[in-house]
RNA sequence: GGGCCUGUAGCUCAGUUGGUUAGAGCACAGUCCUGAUAAGACUGGGGUCACUGGUUCGAGUCCAGUCAGGCCCA
């Protein structure tokens, strides 16, 4: 006996209970046990800081992230699956700092480090119970008991080594970064702080000239909305392939005197409007960018006397013709790029700002003076010199700092660089080796994002976070980095093992410089909390300093899973840290999920109040039906709408639907005592049975396939097809048989053919909706087989038998399928109903596989239409009218612009005449264009239209017509 | 401002290398069925395929541009 079910389904209850026999039972530690030996499957946890509620998003991920691992082990492998918290970094401090009211750093500073990282260690862990409670009822299968947790002292010192190795190969080194940074605050902001504070404002727009050393009375014309920054001028960008011009313009008089004459000005062509707008200049020299390199031209002010050659033309494909000139004016001091010209092209660097804002003493006129301020002055100058063309002003966004709405100034400090430039081909071409879905993110963002490689930053001047062990002498600068805690220990000869990793107590190990006897000290900064978490594979297990043999095992991963905002997150840490470390990939496949956004299409947030608690979905609809829609509704890589009735659509479309068959079976299994014993093979099958295990080993081979491909949509929208013709075909087909008295072999076939659907659907169903499997495979394998595996989770994943699937039965009953809809349809319309019986159904069917399907399943037919007969038409003899549709695919393609005519001249002939020919396989001869051309049967469609237009719709080959009794 | 993605029915989504009259589910309305009944069958209304232009005999599909939304970067 099966446990009687009930037709209605409390979905909530019964995962409640599921959840129960897992936790008594440990299923999910047997899961990892019993494949203990198997091959082995490495899934990677995208660590998650927990200082946050977990939300939708978070559902969206840990869903994906379950299904693989869940399917491989169906499948024999063992997949270890464990668990991580990401704890340092930004976030986590500045969630801190609101709760001290802390606005700026120093106050951190002046409350203690020790103190302040305490609270840090305590923040990082606020929600882990939120995390752990709906990790849980989502059945995302992970060791969190056995998690790894970046801010412990053996994650860190794995880190360290990494760093180690890569100072050792010359990776690691100092240099300028210019940051968005705030000269009230003194500090550089972070992306996220800087985001914060955009606001519209109005800049100085200013042409200048910059005459050339050794062609007289010639200048390049720079534009620039950052006049402060001309002082720092050391260099001008030119784009290589873009078109430039000089033109001769006649020069005004002008109040300094020089007036009268002409000039020349450099520009590129495609501006030339928008520079002169209308003014009549004459173009008298056009040339390549390219051409224009190394053309030294007279520095516009000689403040600080530069260091190395400069005041020149380099070439840059970064130059746009979007705005300005063409011609970028170079201040490596305030400009990202600009300064990555400066180190491509050796050029100095001229600091004319100090850190407060102000200009330095050098700039004699405007010393002491702001920035921002100093503009006009700039221009006044400039324009006194005869050096501006033009000055206007223009708004556009800029950023402001969010807490004292100074401008910020975009400024180089000195930072921290791995040399990760150095490694872009190795990094382009492992990246090619990986299995990315949505497919375009490989070639697109991710690759883009590679092919534009920068050196990677890794400084931060903060406080909670992975230091960066280098120490360096405060004479002589001698540097060292340290691997090790046990280095550490050498060094200062002194045992650190309990040593904590974080700041201030690194700050306090000191000794001396071998080169000098200097004291040597850690340099303040702290490393980006990415390169913890990419660090990962490597950290978590402490390696090398432990689990050789786990780690190479573990690495590298087969299977991640993120949303798309960690293309330059997680996805790049990770992958660039295995490049330099291994050159291997760390990653083989990987799912790339878009965003949730709210039913109105925008992005959940906190201060737009639209967030969805993912409780108010899991407490009415239950996990499976949210996983399941997360599954089915979109691919993984689109962003997508979601709301909380959505997921109730699967509970009422698929999930009773399902419940329905299941307990359908169940009710007459019981009352028939059958049970599932004996083979399957020496049953007589009707059509039905065959037709739906042979749709079944379809539906199993499919969605093996697409889980092989990581096709998520693949492995479960076909299964809602199916279990959609399972129970309104097959089963409501079949209900008779289920309820005949005897017991014949007929029955038996059912039955089993029943049963077996069920229990593949349910295995079939077990990554994606691991509850409702659960449910279905207790009851209906466990209660009757004590020796099958405990749970579904540890069942073998069904194999597709080649030899029940025939293509031709499932075309075949397709088409039945649509007959009787049609058949229906036509009862409808000439207000016959079903409860009416009728003489004959009569179908007009076009070749030969669908004649057959249609004399084969006539009863069917029949009775579903409750007609006496099922008739085929004969089209030549009965139907007695025709339609020639002309087929654009193939006349179109054999014809391309004479198709119209063509098709027009076949419409214009006799139908009857030519379907007659066309029957028969003769072509057709037309004329049209003065031309004849001869119509192949294959080129046009026959219909068969009934004598008088009778009130239901024709589909394409295919009619049925009904005779009343 | 740049890169990538998305835009098809009220909602969620399909739509093959360009090819007949753009589909499905849900929702809504009507009819039927009823020994699964919070299920099932059929019908109907509902679309300027975001917009503009181009290529083509033919564009939801290809190209260019615009608009809207999203993410990342500046």
């Amino acid at each position: 006996m099966f446990k009687p079910v009930s037709s209605k389904l409390d979905v909530p209850a019964m995962e409640e209970a599921v959840l129960k026999f897992w936790k008594a039972q440990a299923i999910f530690k047997k899961t990892v046990s019993k494949r203990q030996g198997g091959q082995e499957y490495v899934f990677y946890e995208g660590p998650p800081t927990a200082n946050g509620k977990p939300g939708v998003h978070h559902v969206l991920a840990r869903a994906f992230k379950d299904m693989f691992p869940r399917y491989k082990i169906m499948r024999g492998y063992h997949v270890s699956r464990r668990g991580g918290w990401d704890t340092h970094g930004l976030p986590v401090e500045i969630e801190v700092e609101k709760r001290l009211g802390f606005t700026n750093k120093s106050q951190i500073e002046e409350y203690g480090i020790d103190r302040f990282n305490k609270l840090c260690r305590k923040s990082a862990f606020e929600y882990i119970q939120d995390w752990e409670k709906l990790t849980d009822r989502i059945a995302f299968w992970v060791d969190l008991e056995d998690a790894y947790v970046t801010y412990t002292n053996e994650y860190i010192e794995s880190v360290w080594w990494i760093l180690k190795n890569f100072w050792d190969k010359g990776l690691l080194y100092q240099g300028y970064k210019v940051v968005p940074y705030c000269p009230r605050c003194g500090t550089p902001l972070s992306d996220h702080e800087v985001a914060l504070g955009y606001e519209d404002a109005t800049d100085p727009s200013i042409f200048v000239r910059l005459p050339l050393v050794d062609t007289p009375d010639t200048s390049l014309l720079v534009w620039t909305t950052t006049p402060w920054t001309l002082p720092g001028n050391v260099a001008v960008a030119a784009h290589p392939d873009v078109d430039y011009v000089t033109v001769e313009r006649a020069l005004p008089d002008t109040p300094t005197g020089a007036g009268g004459g002409s000039e020349r000005l450099i520009l590129a062509k495609l501006l030339l409007e928008k520079v002169f707008r209308g003014e009549e200049v004459k173009v008298v020299d056009t040339f390549k960018g390219r051409k224009l390199k190394g053309k030294h031209y007279q520095p516009l002010f000689t403040f600080m006397p530069p260091d190395k050659s400069a005041h020149y033309v380099v070439l840059g494909d970064f130059v746009t013709t979007q705005d300005g000139t063409g011609l970028v004016h170079m201040a490596p001091a305030f400009g990202a790029e600009d300064m990555q010209a400066a180190t491509t092209f050796d050029l100095p660097v001229l600091m004319t700002v100090k850190p407060d804002g102000t200009f330095v003493d050098e700039v004699t006129p405007w010393r002491g003076l702001f920035v921002k301020d100093a503009d006009p002055l700039i221009i006044q100058d400039l324009q006194a010199r005869g050096l501006l063309f033009l000055t206007e002003s223009y708004t556009h966004t800029y950023p402001f700092c969010w807490r004292c709405k100074t401008p910020l100034l975009y400024y180089a400090r000195q930072s921290w660089y791995i040399r990760t430039s150095q490694f872009k081909e190795r990094l382009v071409a492992l990246n090619q080796t990986i299995n990315w879905v949505p497919e375009h993110i490989k070639d697109g963002r991710f690759g883009n994002w590679l092919e534009n490689n920068v050196d990677w930053a890794l400084g931060r001047e903060r406080y909670w976070g992975t230091p960066l062990p280098v120490w360096g002498c405060e004479s002589c600068k001698h540097q060292e980095a340290v691997g090790s805690v046990k280095e550490l220990s050498e060094k200062t000869g002194r045992d650190l093992s309990a040593l904590d990793l974080h700041r201030p107590h690194v700050d306090n190990v000191h000794w001396n410089c071998p080169k000098c006897g200097g004291r040597m000290t850690r340099v303040p900064e702290l490393i980006d909390c990415w390169f913890d978490s990419g660090s990962m594979p490597v950290a978590q297990w402490h390696y090398p300093f432990e689990n050789q043999e786990k780690f190479k095992e573990q690495f590298p991963a087969d299977f991640i899973c993120e949303a798309v905002d960690q293309t330059r997150g997680w996805f790049y840490s990770l992958h660039a840290i295995s490049a330099l470390l291994f050159d291997e990939v760390s990653y083989e496949n990987v799912i790339c999920l878009g965003l949730i956004l709210d039913a109105d299409g925008q992005k959940m947030s906190k201060s737009k109040g639209n967030i969805i608690d993912p409780w108010d979905v899991l407490d009415r609809h239950g996990a499976d039906a949210f996983r399941w829609y997360l599954y089915t509704a979109s691919p993984p890589g689109n962003e997508r709408r979601f709301s909380v009735d959505l997921v109730g659509e699967v509970v009422r479309n698929f999930t009773l639907t399902l419940w329905n068959v299941y307990s359908f079976f169940v009710t007459y299994a019981n009352l028939d005592k059958w049970q599932p014993v004996g083979q399957m093979d020496n049953l007589s099958y009707d059509s039905l049975d065959k037709w739906i295990l042979s749709e079944l080993n379809t539906l199993v081979r499919d969605v093996t396939h697409a889980y092989e491909t990581y096709d998520v949509p693949g492995a479960t929208r076909p299964i809602e097809t199916f279990v959609e013709h399972l129970s309104t075909w097959y089963l409501r087909r079949s209900r008779r048989r289920f309820w005949k008295s005897e017991s014949d072999s007929d029955k038996q076939a059912a039955y089993r053919t029943l049963y077996t659907a069920l229990v593949t659907v349910a295995k079939l169903l077990a990554p994606a909706m691991p509850f409702l499997a659960e449910e279905l495979y207790q009851n209906l394998v466990r209660s009757v087989d004590p020796n099958a595996p405990e749970s579904v989770h540890l069942a073998a994943w069904p194999e597709a038998d080649a030899a029940r699937i025939a293509e031709s039965l499932n075309r075949s009953m397709a088409l039945v399928m649509k007959m009787v809809s049609l058949g229906h349809s036509a009862r409808q319309k000439a207000n016959r109903k079903v409860r009416q019986p009728l003489a004959e159904a009569a179908f007009s069917v076009g070749n030969l596989e669908e004649r057959n399907a249609i004399q084969a399943y006539a009863d069917l037919i029949a009775d579903e239409l409750n007609v006496k007969h099922v008739r085929l038409l004969d089209t030549s003899a009965e139907a007695v009218s025709f339609e020639i549709k002309p087929l654009p695919k193939q006349l179109g393609q054999k014809y391309g612009n004479r198709f119209p005519a063509i098709a027009q001249a076949i419409k214009s002939l006799e139908p009857a005449t030519s379907a007659s020919a066309l029957l028969v396989g003769q072509t057709l001869k037309v004329r049209a264009d003065k031309k004849t051309y001869f119509i192949l049967p294959e080129e046009v469609e026959v219909r068969a239209l009934p004598e008088k237009a009778l009130p239901w719709p024709m589909t394409a080959r295919t009619w049925p017509p009904w005779s009343p009794t």
